[in-house]
DNA sequence: TTCCCCAGTTGAACTTGTTCAACTCTTTTG
DNA sequence: CAAAAGAGTTGAACAAGTTCAACTGGGGAA
């Protein structure tokens, strides 16, 4: 049963009951993505939150230059949304599209609001899920001024060598704020 | 009374009573520290966690090179934290520091631990303030990656011009991750 | 007051990373 | 299957940022 992936991925965070999590699971609504399809795109506002349970995802910004910009990437166990977006219903900066054929499961913002409301420990879960992932947000930032992207390389795909395997160069470099064709001498120079 | 500082700040976040305000402030001890003078230091086990009342901090790391690298400066109406150590005692990764005679508000963990089951809305609270959190430093990295040394300095400036004024050139360097020279030299063909 | 330390500036040489353009090799798509 | 589009590589010229060293000036401590 799918609702599994998610509810052993809440069970991390917060010591929950069977009725805890069965009732917040019957707040998700499975969905399934083809490759290239967006789950959120720029400008519009975040409907849905969405929890990773097969696949992969990029969620990624296009700046004033036409850039793109990748936030982070997202496989089984990951949560995606702009959450200002999704909690302020006001147009969003990102996109989230699926770089393969993906299923996710999908909450909307009246239902999280519900949730929220109606158990309380929804709170605290939350609470500790920002919280952590508040940490991993400062630490990249650490590492992004004081490693070199070559170090940043090769930290990000010893990492997350699952997630790494299946990117294209490109998005990799997007991911680590470099060009691809310095990526490419990189993985030249040393390997 | 110093208290109504941190009170204005929390009904910011969430709808609270006068009862549960106060309350909450009951929780935190009011402290001083001197110039120069640290709240935390990296290695050592985070017990409080502050919330600056006057003055200003700087929160910053050593890397493994010897470099300082600043991860945020806090004024009035800021936290103070390394919270993965305050949440899991565990070794610090960064320093806390006055960068001038400060007053802040503390809470030790078993009380702050105290306070989320006593009172279910100050997970709320905390909530919403990880998750206001998660989306600057989400922003943060963005602009890392699609600003300019430069373009970095003048929205900084501009964004925090309380902050900044009272900041050396050598503390700015180390937040926008370039070294002083640079920037001096970015103030020199820019100004 | 004197001394010294430290913040800031500047220049020169160097390293890191970008841009652009050309080329190859897959992968889609019609 | 053929054509086209996209991903990756490479080189050369360039821009961005660092490092080191020397110098300047102001503020704090004795």
């Amino acid at each position: 049963m799918s609702y599994d992936i998610l509810k052993q991925h809440l069970k991390k965070h917060v010591d929950l009951s069977t009725a805890d999590l069965d009732l917040i699971s019957s707040y998700f609504k499975p969905a399934s993505l083809k490759k290239k399809e967006f789950l959120l795109t720029q400008g519009s506002i975040c409907k849905m939150e969405g929890f990773v349970l097969d696949g992969c995802f990029r969620v990624f910004t296009f700046d004033k230059k036409g850039n793109e910009n990748t936030l982070y990437f997202a496989t089984k166990d990951w949560w995606l949304m702009d959450i200002d977006s999704f909690m302020n219903q006001t147009p969003s900066d990102l996109n989230i599209q699926a770089l393969e054929d993906s299923k996710v499961l999908l909450i909307d913002r009246q239902d999280k609001m519900a949730l929220y409301e109606l158990l309380p420990i929804v709170e605290k879960l939350f609470r500790i899920i920002f919280q952590k992932g508040l940490v991993s947000w400062q630490r990249r930032l650490v590492r992004n001024h004081s490693f070199t992207s070559k170090e940043r390389y090769f930290h990000f795909i010893q990492t997350y060598p699952d997630i790494s395997s299946k990117l294209m160069d490109k998005q990799i470099a997007s991911y680590l704020g470099i060009s691809h064709e310095f990526l490419s001498k990189i993985k030249k120079n040393k390997k």
